[in-house]
DNA sequence: CGATCTACCTGATGGC
DNA sequence: TGCCATCAGGTAGATC
């Protein structure tokens, strides 16, 4: 997503936004204040951290998307393009054509972050995230405080596999649950967190203390190579056709999932069944053969 | 502090 | 045909 906006974007001014649906654009006291900070600026780069993408304006500061369950970017010629029901928020571009957000859910947001002042107090940084070594995770999150938040991005943020440990030592939380927890890393999701985990060859319920050093170290490499190979196939889009890119194209990492959405089928790679487990109300697949 | 639950939405699907 | 329950990529904010 971030690479397809990048090279449509960048250059491009925003010559008028309409928000048809206020809730997308909650952060801000009114739908008009975000149009606004839009209007007139044009479009320096396409950043982005866990799950937000970051459009870096002329002006310093930043528009941040966040796709949610059922968020949509799409890109259209003009005003005549069929609009897709659920279509909260127009972008038009002085050059031309239309960025449009669709969410029928609403569990998406935009907003504009403000620039950075210099009387502004310092960004705290998350706990986490101040483990990181290098990458441009910081800057990210000193430009936008509303990210600071957020804990390591396992691209945008460098840290040995030594750190990591120290973050699992310190918690008795179930894996599943640091895998998601974006306060800790940002980015993985209930499909990746599963595919991750059936990877390294470890349960979900495993708690993130009980690791051992190679364990440790089967999941830090597990996280950069199951979201590299993601991203590789432009990500995954189930039966329901709701991932999709800026064109409209689904990914297709979905053919590539070992566990996610596999219940009842066999394991790829010892043909036992994979289950299937409500956690804390979210499904949960795994193999039970392979995964400790 | 950390861990866990709830609410926020619409739509698709399946059983009766 | 309708009605009801269940499930779906997420997370802020309340509460334990």
């Amino acid at each position: 997503m971030r690479a397809s906006l990048s090279r449509d974007l960048v250059g491009k001014k925003f010559k008028s936004v309409s928000v048809t649906n206020g809730r997308v654009v909650r952060r801000h006291k009114t739908a008009k204040d975000f149009r606004a900070m839009l209007e007139g600026h044009s479009v320096r780069n396409v950043q982005r951290l866990g799950k937000n993408l970051v459009v870096g304006l002329d002006n310093g500061s930043h528009l941040v998307i966040h796709l949610g369950m059922s968020g949509q970017l799409l890109r259209a010629k003009g005003p005549k393009d069929l609009k897709p029901k659920h279509t909260h928020v127009v972008f038009t571009f002085t050059q031309g054509g239309e960025l449009r957000y669709v969410d029928p859910r609403t569990f998406g947001e935009l907003y504009v972050s403000k620039v950075p002042s210099d009387d502004d107090p310092p960004v705290e940084l998350s706990k986490f995230a101040r483990l990181s070594i290098g990458g441009d995770g910081t800057a990210l999150r000193r430009a936008v405080p509303e990210l600071a938040h957020l804990g390591l991005d396992p691209f945008e943020d460098q840290i040995g596999w030594d750190r990591f440990a120290a973050i699992l030592r310190s918690r008795t939380t179930p894996l599943k649950a640091v895998l998601t927890d974006q306060d800790i890393i940002a980015g993985i999701g209930n499909i990746y967190a599963d595919e991750i985990l059936f990877s390294a060859g470890l349960r979900f319920d495993r708690s993130a203390e009980s690791l051992s050093t190679i364990e440790i170290r089967r999941l830090h490499r597990a996280i950069s190579e199951v979201l590299t190979d993601a991203i590789k196939h432009e990500g995954s889009t189930l039966d329901d056709e709701q991932f999709v890119d800026p064109d409209g194209k689904p990914g297709n990492f979905q053919q590539f999932h070992q566990v996610y959405n596999r219940e009842g089928q066999p394991c790829l790679q010892c043909r036992q069944t994979i289950q299937r487990e409500t956690v804390r109300g979210r499904s949960t697949y795994y193999c039970e053969k392979c995964q400790a």
